[in-house]
DNA sequence: GTAGACTATTCAAACGTTTGAAGTCAAACG
DNA sequence: CGTTTGACTTCAAACGTTTGAATAGTCTAC
C-alpha cells in the first residue's frame, strides 16, 4: 500500500488513492489558508486516507520549500557539565509554543567537535544557535564562526553583549555576596575563599560579589587564606582542588572558621579533605558551595549554596532568541537573572562544639 | 556577493561565479565519482571560490535528493538522569566514523512528549531510533509506535530482544552480585536491602543477583530488612526513600551492619538518615549504592557502588543501529555489557568501633 | 444573459541538490 | 579523413513539498 521509492509515504501516495491532486492534499494535511475553499467531505476523505496509510510530512521537503526550519540549533559547550540540562529543558520549553524545535549537539569541550557540530548546524539551516557557555574558550574563533554566518546567536552563562552577542547570566555579583552575607550574618570572621579559574567566565564577578560583602561586613579577608583553582576543563578538578586546598589550609596552621568555595564540587571536596583531616562540618568549620547541583542536595551534610535559576535562562534564551528571527536584529542588553541563596547543614554558627581550626 | 533568495550561498551562485554549470560545482564539492574527470584547474577555482563565497551545503535540499539524512534520532526518556549523558556521547562517538549525526530529544519523562518527539524524528527522517528507557512506561504504546513506522531501533537501557528490538544493557544480575559478594566478604551477615521499584527495569534481575549471591556466601536475607522503593519518576525520590527508610529501620530495632541499596542516591539517603540519627558511615554501617554517578564519588564518605559501563553502552548501540542501516534486518541477541565494583570508603568491616545497631 | 462573486480544485514552478545520460571538443588512430 | 577514445562539462529530471495563479463550475444580481 502507498509507499513510494523512498519508503515514506508522500502526498502524491494520498492523492492517488483519493484521486485528487497532489495539491489539494497538500492544503489539507498542511492546514494552509487556501483549505478554507476545500470541501468538508474531501478535508475529511484525505485526512483519514493519510491516517490509514502512516503519512507523515517529509520535513526535509518542506523546509526546503517553505525556506524555514523551525529549527534553533543548541551548542552545548559541554553536558556533561550539570548545568546544562536543566538550561536544555528550559529552552525547549520556550521553543514549544513557536513550534520550533531545538537540535542540540554536545561539544564535549573539544574545539575540533565544536568546529564540526557549528558548521553541522549551518547546514542544518537552523535559523538561530543558542550556545551554553560557562568555560571561555578561544572566544575569537567562535566569534568569528559566528559574525561570518550572520545567524541570530544567544550565549547562555557569560556576557558579551558588547560583541553584539545576545547574553543570558545569572548575576554572579549578587551570588557572591549573598553567600558571603551568609557566614557573615553566622557570625564567622575567618573565612578562606576559594576562588574559580582565570578562564571561568563566572569567577571574576563572583569574587567581587565575595570582596563587596566582605567589606561591608566589616570583614578583613586574609590574602594567605584566598586561593584560585587552576585551569582545568574535567568538571571533577573542583572537587581534587577543594581536597588538595583543604589540606594546605589546616597545614599552614592559620586560623579560620569558614570556607567559601567557588563551586559545590570544590565544596565537597574541602568536606572530603577536612573529614579526611578529622574535622567536623559543619561544627568545627562551615563550608559553603555555588550552583546547587545534585550533588551538593544529597551529601550529607547538604552543602549551602547558590542557586541560578537555570530552567528559566534557558526559557529566556528561548525567547531572546525567537524575538530576534521576528524582527531580524538581536534584542538588546543582557537578560540577567537573579540567584538565591539556598541554606543547608554546612553552614552553622562558628565554635559550636569545635575541635580546632 | 552571491546569495540567493534564501539569504545562503548555492550552488548556483558558485555556478554563476565561476561560469560554470550548477553540475559541475556539486560534483566537485560533493566530491562525487564523476569529479575524477574534472580539470584540477576547475577543482581549484571552484573550492576557492566555495570557501570566498561562505558556501556550505543545504543538508535539506542535499537529504531529500539522496534520499538519506545521514541522522540518527536519539530518544531520552530522561535527560536528568546521569544515566544518559554518557551514553549520549558514546552514541555520538559511535556514529562519528560512519559520518552520522545524532538528533537528540528529551522527552522528561512526559508520555505527550515523548510521543510529540517521536512524530518528530519521524518527520525529520531518521534512518534510526535509539531509545535510552531505563522506565517502564506505557510499553505498548510504544512498540506500536516504532512497529508500525519500520524504523530500525536499539534501546538502551532494558531487554526487547524478544520482541524483536535491538537492546544493550548492563548485566544487572552480575551487578547485583558484585556489591552483595563484596560486603559478604568484608564479614557482613546481617544486611538491609533496598530493591528498585518495579516498574523499573533493573530492579528485578538486581535483586535475583542479590539473591543468588547471598546464597552462596550462606546469608540468610531477613525479609524484614527488605524493602522497595516506590514507584515514583522523579530521580530524587530514591533520595527521600533512603532517608525514611534508615529511620524505619533504626525504629524498627532489628540488628544489620551493612545496607545495599538500590541505586546510588538511595544509598545517599540511607547515609544521610543513619547520620541524623547519630550513626556513622561506615564504622557503624556500610552502605553501598549502584550506577556510579556523580554525587556517589564526591560525597564523604565516597559510596562504594557499581559502575556501568554507560560509554561503551552508546558505543554499542551505535554500532548496532548502523548495522541495522546496512543490511536493512535488525542484529540479533541482546548486546549485554559487565559492570565492575568501584570500592570507596561508605564500606567497611562491621564492628570496627561500632555505636549500636 | 452576462458580469461578478464565490466555491472547489488543479497547474506548474520553485526550493537546492544529485546524478544518469548526453554533449562537446581535441587528440589519436586506422 | 572519418571514427574512436577519452577528458571535461552540461542537460534535465528528480526528491516531496508549497503556493500564486489559473481553471472550471455554480450561484446572484442587475
Amino acid at each position: 500500500m502507498g509507499r513510494g521509492a523512498s519508503g515514506h509515504v508522500t502526498l502524491s501516495d494520498i492523492a492517488q488513492a483519493c484521486q485528487l491532486s497532489v495539491s489539494t492534499v497538500s492544503i489539507v494535511l498542511s492546514e494552509a489558508a487556501l483549505s478554507r475553499h476545500v470541501a468538508d467531505s474531501t478535508k475529511k476523505r484525505v485526512q483519514a486516507t493519510a491516517k490509514r496509510l502512516g503519512y507523515h510530512p517529509d520535513a526535509y521537503a518542506r523546509s526546503l520549500r517553505r525556506r524555514r526550519t523551525q529549527t534553533i540549533g543548541v551548542l552545548a559547550y559541554d553536558m556533561s557539565d550539570p548545568f546544562c540540562i536543566p538550561v536544555v529543558s528550559g529552552i525547549d520549553e520556550g521553543l514549544q509554543p513557536a513550534q520550533y524545535f531545538s537540535l542540540l549537539v554536545n561539544a564535549q569541550t573539544q574545539r575540533k567537535l565544536f568546529d564540526r557540530y557549528f558548521r553541522m548546524l549551518l547546514e542544518r539551516r537552523t535559523e538561530g544557535v543558542i550556545v551554553i557557555a560557562s568555560w571561555v574558550f578561544e572566544e575569537a574563533d567562535l566569534l568569528a564562526d559566528i559574525e561570518k554566518n550572520h545567524v541570530p546567536v544567544v550565549i547562555v552563562g557569560r556576557d558579551l553583549t558588547r560583541r553584539r552577542i545576545a547574553s543570558v547570566l545569572v548575576n554572579n555579583r549578587v551570588g557572591g555576596a549573598l553567600v558571603m552575607r551568609h557566614l557573615a550574618s553566622l557570625g564567622h570572621r575567618h573565612i578562606a575563599v576559594i576562588r574559580g579559574p582565570d578562564e571561568m567566565f563566572d569567577s571574576a564577578p563572583r569574587w567581587e560579589g565575595i570582596q563587596g560583602a566582605a567589606a561591608k561586613a566589616g570583614i578583613q579577608l586574609d590574602p594567605r587564606l584566598v586561593f584560585q583553582l587552576p585551569n582545568l576543563s574535567d568538571p571533577k578538578s573542583g572537587f581534587e582542588g577543594g581536597v588538595q586546598f583543604a589540606k594546605a589550609m589546616l597545614a599552614s596552621g592559620r586560623k579560620f572558621t569558614a570556607v567559601l568555595a567557588f563551586d559545590d564540587l570544590t565544596a565537597l571536596g574541602i568536606v572530603r579533605g577536612l573529614t579526611e583531616a578529622g574535622l567536623r562540618v559543619p561544627q568545627d568549620c562551615a563550608v559553603t558551595g555555588f550552583d546547587d547541583v545534585l550533588p551538593a542536595d544529597v551529601a550529607t551534610p547538604g552543602i549551602t549554596t547558590v542557586q541560578q535559576p537555570l530552567r528559566e535562562m534557558g526559557l529566556l534564551a528561548a525567547e531572546s532568541i525567537l524575538k530576534a528571527l521576528d524582527r531580524s536584529k538581536q534584542d538588546a542588553g543582557p537578560h540577567i537573572v537573579q540567584p538565591n541563596l539556598v541554606v543547608r547543614a554546612s553552614s552553622a554558627p562558628p565554635g559550636a562544639g569545635r575541635k580546632q581550626c
